[in-house]
Order: C-alpha cells, then structure tokens, then sequence
DNA sequence: AAAGTGACTTGTA
DNA sequence: TTACAAGCCACTT
C-alpha cells in the first residue's frame, strides 16, 4: 500500500473503499473523509457509478450515514446490494444496518499508509 | 448563466 | 422514532 497524495479524487474513493473488509460496511461521507474529501459524500456515490469494472470493487459496502442502502427499495440495484451484504454475513434489519457493528473501523496503521498527507 | 439532479449528511421538530 | 428542510458539491441541461 502506497500513499495516495498523488492520486486524483476518485482515484482516491476508489483505493479507500477496496479496503473496506469483507463482511463490513462504510458510509459515503466515511469514504470521503477518509480520501481527503470532506464533505463531498455525494461525489463518492458519483466515483462508484463511474468506476472502471476491471477494479472489481466492494460497491456494495458502501452505505449511507443512516444505515440504509441508498437505492429505493426493492429496485434491482438495491436487490443486488442487499443480496451481497447478506452473502457476507451482513444482516439487514428492517432495511436497516447496525453500524456499530458492522462498521468498517480501519486500524492506524492502514490510515498512516493511506491518508492524503 | 441559471436551474435541475443525485447510490449524501446533519439539524430540527 | 420518522420526516422534512437546508446545506452540500460536481455535473448536466
């Protein structure tokens, strides 16, 4: 792991959200936190949709700040995401996450390697 | 240039 | 608790 200083934005929410762990789940304004964009939660959205397929990325460990899945119920988007949460391990509550237990709380030594210092 | 649009967040009631 | 308003920011019309 490398320091992403260089890297462009979306570059960024891309590397952050990689390292969210299997079986966990962050929110958008989490991500753009930690990729240096505070306040810019809707630009991670916006970064996922444009992702580049080949970067296979957890998309679906990316939830909003309420612990719910963005897309309106029932969609095929947000069948998809909930059905690879539950994959996981992740339970869903009546459409709803418990963050503080499936919270990604990434250690210091990943956001000493990965913080745009 | 102005207004509209989101896979958002936070404050307030 | 849920609901709505504002604030937010990068695009797109």
């Amino acid at each position: 792991m490398e320091n992403q200083q260089n890297l462009s934005p979306k570059a960024r929410i891309w590397q952050i959200v990689a390292m969210i762990p299997e079986g966990h789940v962050s929110t958008y304004g989490k991500v753009a936190d930690l990729a240096g964009l505070p306040g810019r939660a809707r630009y991670v959205s916006r970064a996922l949709k444009e992702a580049p397929e080949p970067l296979a990325l957890p998309w679906h460990r990316v939830i909003n700040s309420q612990g719910k899945i963005s897309f309106p119920r029932d969609t095929l988007p947000w069948r998809e995401q909930m059905s690879l949460l539950r994959q996981e391990g992740v339970t869903v509550n009546q459409g709803k996450i418990d963050l503080s237990k499936y919270g990604w709380q990434p250690d210091l030594m990943t956001l000493l390697m990965a913080l745009p210092y």
